[in-house]
DNA sequence: GTCGTTACCGAGTACCTATTAGGTATCAGG
DNA sequence: CCTGATACCTAATAGGTACTCGGTAACGAC
């Protein structure tokens, strides 16, 4: 016995706590992307993090809370997104709809086409939404509820917004939520073939009709 | 020794092949919609069936046979109703477009409007696609070259029909493969508030015109 | 300095994973 | 009845699964 195994390994780095989830939420992200939430696995993500499962199930508590953590990150970056865009105080899609009744077809256009161009720019983040978002279709999956509820909100803030340019606004705006996400479909899976800002704008002169840029 | 262990179980049913893969091919598609092919079990499938994993096996060869032999019979049945369907000979995707020139539109109207119907009966069969869909995005995936060939496929198809009722009938074709798959995402997620054939009618009004029914 | 907090690790648990090798019993055809 | 094909089995392999328990050492505050 010249020689004792070393009892804990001090190769690994000791990260401050936001960074570390922060770098987590990215890892998962894109494993998530790859093969789904049930065909994760926490030795991936502990792997692709630098550090083992034990460590990983310290910060995130278990696989479910992990899927948690991912999911509320994006909700945030999305939040502060759209507070930036349309100003602090200013939410386009819960707001008073009379502010925008008189150009609402041009606005409902141009904020499509901004988040079809927005979306265009990180093809991972749209392709977890778009894999856990058909995953989620069995009420038993840890995101199920969650999915539901955000369509409803999306579903329901469109609808304020078509109110002004259809008699069927809720079907228009299934329609147009439809449209989006199959066209993402399209895009991630042959991003040569299907450009999606380009597309999308091609399905928008269908909807809104040739008229108004 | 009294009594010796039964070396080998009888209790279990001998089908004949057909019927046992049909009962495999059944039993697995119900369970891909549900986890999806990473989080599918070779076990689950065979206790759904009343035999062993290894009893499985013999008959699929390996889980990506298994995945394989679901598909097959998948695109058999779709062959089979698209030849029920147009008559024996036409295959109206395929087929010489200037047959149906004239009332090329209202054509391609019904047949979209058939195509939401017959989806409308069988959700478990459209969640298979729509899972397998968004899981074989990923290049490994063993399903995602049929993936991509079936929605080009597709595509070309459509756009051939399109061709007579607009200027840019692939962005078309593209509008319409979108809107349907997103629709019954809505409907699979929902399918209280989304009704497949309803919502499919008013997109369709949207993309054809108010014209003919 | 020393002390409490905490980021992280090692080892272990109980179980599930697909797949191989080799055997048994049931069937259809001669 | 016999024979070959085959539907299905038991057993074993080599590895992966999430998760728990009980540490250890690096940090910030004092």
């Amino acid at each position: 016995m010249a020689e004792e195994v070393p009892a804990f390994r001090r190769d690994r780095l000791r990260l401050p706590v936001a960074q570390r989830r922060r770098q987590i939420v990215q890892v998962t992200t894109r494993l998530i992307a790859e093969r789904g939430f049930w065909g994760l696995s926490m030795q991936d993500v502990a792997d692709g993090c630098g550090l083992t499962v034990q460590g990983l199930l310290h910060h995130v508590g278990s696989k479910d809370g992990l899927l948690l953590s991912v999911l509320e990150h994006s909700e945030a970056e999305d939040a502060l997104r759209l507070a930036a865009q349309f100003g602090a105080g200013g939410d386009t899609l819960t707001g008073d709809p009379a502010d925008n009744a008189p150009q609402g077809a041009a606005d409902l256009r141009q904020a499509c086409a901004a988040i079809a161009r927005h979306n265009a720019a990180q093809p991972e983040i749209v392709r977890l939404y778009a894999v856990l978002a058909a995953e989620s279709l069995e009420p038993r999956h840890p995101a199920h509820a969650y999915f539901l509820a955000r369509h409803r909100r999306a579903l329901a803030g469109l609808t304020e917004l078509a109110k002004t340019i259809s008699d069927h606004p809720q079907s228009l705006a299934r329609q147009i939520l439809a449209t989006m996400d199959g066209l993402q479909l399209q895009w991630l899976r042959d991003p040569v073939a299907a450009d999606l800002v380009r597309e999308w704008e091609a399905a928008s002169e269908v909807i809104f009709g040739r008229a108004g840029t």
